[in-house]
DNA sequence: TGTGGAGTTATGTATGCACATATTTGGTGG
DNA sequence: CCACCAAATATGTGCATACATAACTCCACA
């Protein structure tokens, strides 16, 4: 009648043991056969616990050499990326948006190495503002490659912010992303509503499908702005 | 003879068709059993290749309503919180560390409130400068709680830093972070070597051993800095 | 016309087995 | 003593099956 060993009590086991130096780090631990007869469950149950754990930074895992405590358990932090309307909502406020420019052109030096594309390639621009409860909140700048995102000329981005029209009608496979502080210059903080100079957080992306660029954005934030996730 | 199939190549299959829009967001699609008999595996697999995938966000799944694909795929970006020495050496440049204060005090409100400790509960303060071939890299400045880490007292902080000694001797189980950007006062000015009202990038944590707080901290970067993962 | 409960169904997970794969280890020969 | 190869071994993964669990559907009954 004992209830079935589920793989999270032995995630939560392991994980006691780790926290209360049962296992100390850098230490092996036993090998999964003997862990499952130990705890009494099959050794695939063992398996996704520790594979997990392993993902997680706690544990290291290597065929043959066996499972040990990680030394320097790198924790690892994982936040969503909220579309900026969702982002300002949750906060409470009402989401305002103001379409700043739209337009084809040279994408500048920076933004064309970012995205492996020779340099001056013609890329779509669009500038926005987001207001949350009317107050600037962020500035959006954002270069598209419309060789990328064939339905890119149906959008006009007065309305919906290019944001979310590509978060939904694009499917990304990966990137990268930044973040930094930075002094606003005049146009910015002109946007935001704050003095020259003032120190501003950024956040910067780059997005992939596949091997093809889609997009590059800098987003920034008005003073104040903190980004926050749990561990 | 078929190579065998694998959970990966399932989920590389289901990418390709969320991808390609084969599935539409916010569709349902086929049910684990009818996509194992269509790819030729068993059911577990195509479980295992699809509870990935809405971990990462892709599809969401309920039982007995089946899997669909997510409306607003919440990007999630993870990145890790390294060892500030490791952040530094990893940039190809040699680590320095000045310890500037250890002593015990009164916490402010605003770390007591954070941590869930009474007011004015005495807490251990570390101040450090990390630097990065002599530059001024972070300033640390932290509050531990000594009631959480018995062994506080056997370090002095002089030689390793708080940010390691704490990582190598208590193992945390949660807590929150939080980015933001903060104009330079007098001090963080004078230590980072970088003019008050500098824009400066600050990262602040709070780590739970359980329901034990055991510190908080603020790492502040100087001018320049930027903390970039892979989405 | 509800309304509650039973049945149905898709996902969640445990199990035992088999085999694949990566490494270490130990032995063998030059 | 070193280089190289083979055996041993821990983890990685697939499969078939069984049962657990959530939640949607629909029917019976008030």
């Amino acid at each position: 009648m004992a209830q079935p060993v589920t793989w999270q009590t032995i995630q939560n086991e392991a994980l006691r043991r780790i926290r209360e130096r049962e296992w100390k780090p850098g230490e092996m631990i036993p090998h999964e056969a003997a862990l499952a007869e130990e705890l009494g469950c099959a050794r695939a149950t063992v398996n996704r616990a520790l594979r997990e754990l392993a993902a997680a930074g706690f544990l290291e895992r290597r065929r043959k050499a066996g499972t040990r405590v990680a030394l320097n358990p790198v924790r690892k932090a994982t936040f969503d990326i909220p579309i900026i309307r969702h982002d300002v909502e949750g906060r409470g406020a009402a989401h305002g948006y103001r379409l700043l420019e739209r337009k084809e052109a040279e994408a500048p030096a920076g933004v064309t190495a970012m995205l492996r594309l020779p340099a001056r390639t013609r890329l779509v621009h669009v500038a926005a503002l987001h207001l949350a409860d009317g107050a600037p909140f962020c500035v959006e700048d954002r270069w598209i490659n419309p060789q990328a995102v064939p339905t890119l000329g149906e959008a006009d981005f007065s309305g919906l912010s290019a944001n979310e029209w590509l978060v939904q009608n694009v499917t990304l496979s990966g990137g990268s992303i930044a973040f930094f502080a930075l002094p606003a210059d005049a146009r910015l903080a002109a946007l935001l509503g704050c003095s020259v100079g003032a120190a501003l957080f950024r956040v910067e992306r780059t997005t992939w499908a596949g091997a093809v660029p889609i997009t590059a954005v800098t987003l920034t934030y008005a003073p104040g702005y903190r980004m926050t996730t749990a561990i």
